[in-house]
DNA sequence: TTGTAAGCGTTATCAG
DNA sequence: CTGATAACGCTTACAA
């Protein structure tokens, strides 16, 4: 085992005390030029670095920011988690990243985990468990601690903190507008089971765009898949029971499965029947016909769930001291080939 | 600022000693049963965790291991990801996920900033950069330090240390071997630039299997596209100028965006033109039609890269001690409609 | 200009 | 059974 180079070490073998080697290093203007290069020669030569731990341990603060998301093989909490990652490298924080695979359980352990002195704070997206169940208390316990918290995408309204969120409503309805827009009538809805945030959000926009429309919300035009459950017959059935002409889907996959399956029936896309995802995602771009979709803009989510924390971090003040703040984050329509009238957008 | 319950806080309130305290929340049986029951009635009650950093500086362990991947907005990257946190997770370890979009500066500071004590070993991909330059300065400093380190995928053999790979060129030979057997002749491979090993370990396998076969390995069926460039132009000409019948691509990006192009010409795919891809992602899955893929595993490649590192660092044993080995995953080719008399998968 | 000493929160050794 | 004490590696008053 190599032995480490430590500031105990350079002052033993430079017959200094540890704290003229520590002042030196730092060039102190306490210490003398010469010595100051002595030591800077010696720590260079032996390639002297710093124990991050015994910094931490020190300052009382890691650089390390803790992210908590749902699910990482997706394109969407990727996305995010890149500009996450981009933003802290910048400003000199690590990420250390957890994924909770949509569990309440793997969500509180993996929180416990790093609240104890690992991270500075945490950006974190509630797992479908965690909004299913309402249950906070880990949160709430990370809040007493007074660990800055941000939440992005899927949040609640139980717990006071900075959040970052597209305008799911407003998305929906721009959405739906623009199916009446295209002459639709018959405009469907397939999204998630309840208690998501972001599905609530975007049926009340699907719901107040065809009210203030004057056309009448037909349930059962309205299809909840239950989470992350391509059922096919489910899908299959309801398009063959119902008359459509339009479809939202609250994310991609959805989309690009519905949209595949009606193309099997022989259903004409868009001319017969348009579709509008959610998640500008990579299936979006190489579905055919290529899916028109509301863009989240993961990347730029990410950066400022990012910077939100990293200031709060830094000014220190807690959440009782410096008002929380909801950033929204417009999403825009990427228009394709699967809505008409579109200009193409590769 | 709450003031976070420590051992010492515990010792005062209670009027016991700090070390009394320590032992007692371990049920060391050097303790007395009131005692231990005394304080660790008052640790729970007022929430006591001990603190990571000051565990991790005296143990000179950390339980977290370092991640450097080129991307993290692709699919394979994530999958492997996934795999490593899983398996890390499950054996008490933390993942630090940097990313360094493919830049060997950011690989290299990148790696600094997590080896002075943030972390116990790495598991890592090459940037491209750091593969087209052969410039591995970092990871043998990384040696030196005898800081465990695994590498996966994007691998060089300047390194001695732990690798994860794929059967790259094994995996290439059998997917052209799919192709003659499906009596093609006029088999193209559409590649990256020579400096990926990955690139250079198909493109071998490629050539050994028309070699074997007798077909001559005509150089103008191999397209060499700059890393991640999707110049359509470029595929185009391609496709004009030569007579093709079947494509292998070294990723899936470049098979989908080549199949749509030559479908847009009119061309029948699989009829008169098959196509192969490699990285089973979602892409392939849900193209149309579906691509045939040489699925890498890269989940199990996760899991398998962090139990090599983990085992390493458990044993205490340098590359010196306990020689290093290469495990190779082998890839799985998942036949969809890209090619003919394929049973499709979904 | 340099050194001493206390402290960050733990653990471990060794006396009492 | 309990408690000093030193140690992990570093920072920072404060003394010299």
């Amino acid at each position: 085992m190599k032995r480490k180079m430590t500031l105990k070490n350079i002052a033993r073998e430079l017959g200094v005390s540890i704290s003229t080697v520590s002042k030196a290093l730092k060039n102190s203007n306490e210490i003398g030029a010469e010595t100051i290069e002595r030591v800077q020669a010696f720590a260079k030569l032996y390639n002297y670095r710093p124990n991050n731990l015994a910094i931490s341990l020190k300052n009382k603060r890691t650089n390390n920011i803790g992210v908590i998301i749902p699910d990482i093989v997706h394109y969407f909490f990727t996305t995010v988690f890149r500009g996450i990652e981009q933003y802290s490298k910048k400003h000199g924080y690590n990420v250390i990243a957890c994924v909770t695979d949509e569990s309440l359980e793997r969500e509180v352990v993996n929180m416990e985990m790093l609240a104890n002195g690992s991270v500075d704070g945490f950006i974190m997206a509630l797992s479908a468990e965690t909004q299913k169940k309402n249950h906070f208390d880990h949160l709430k316990r990370i809040n007493e601690l007074e660990i800055p918290l941000v939440l992005f995408d899927r949040v609640t309204d139980e717990i006071e903190c900075d959040k970052v969120l597209i305008n799911d409503r407003e998305a929906a309805y721009n959405a739906v507008m623009k199916f009446i827009e295209n002459g639709r009538r018959k405009i469907a809805l397939i999204t998630t089971e309840d208690y998501f945030s972001v599905s609530q959000g975007r049926e009340a926009g699907y719901r107040q765009a065809l009210e203030s429309f004057g056309l009448p919300v037909d349930e059962a035009l309205i299809l909840k898949l239950p989470f992350m459950d391509l059922d096919e017959i489910l899908i299959n059935t309801f398009f063959d029971s119902q008359d459509i002409d339009a479809v939202l889907c609250v994310n991609e996959i959805f989309a690009i499965h519905s949209m595949n399956l009606v193309q099997k029936k022989g259903v004409n896309v868009p001319e017969e029947m348009e579709f509008i995802g959610f998640t500008d995602g990579i299936l979006s771009k190489y579905a055919k016909p290529g899916l028109t979709s509301m863009a989240q803009h993961g990347f730029q989510m990410g950066e400022i769930a990012a910077k939100m924390l990293i200031d709060r971090i830094q000014s220190g003040l807690s959440e009782k001291e410096e008002p929380c703040r909801t950033e929204i984050i417009e999403s825009t329509l990427i228009e394709r080939e699967s809505t008409i009238n579109a200009i193409p957008v590769l």
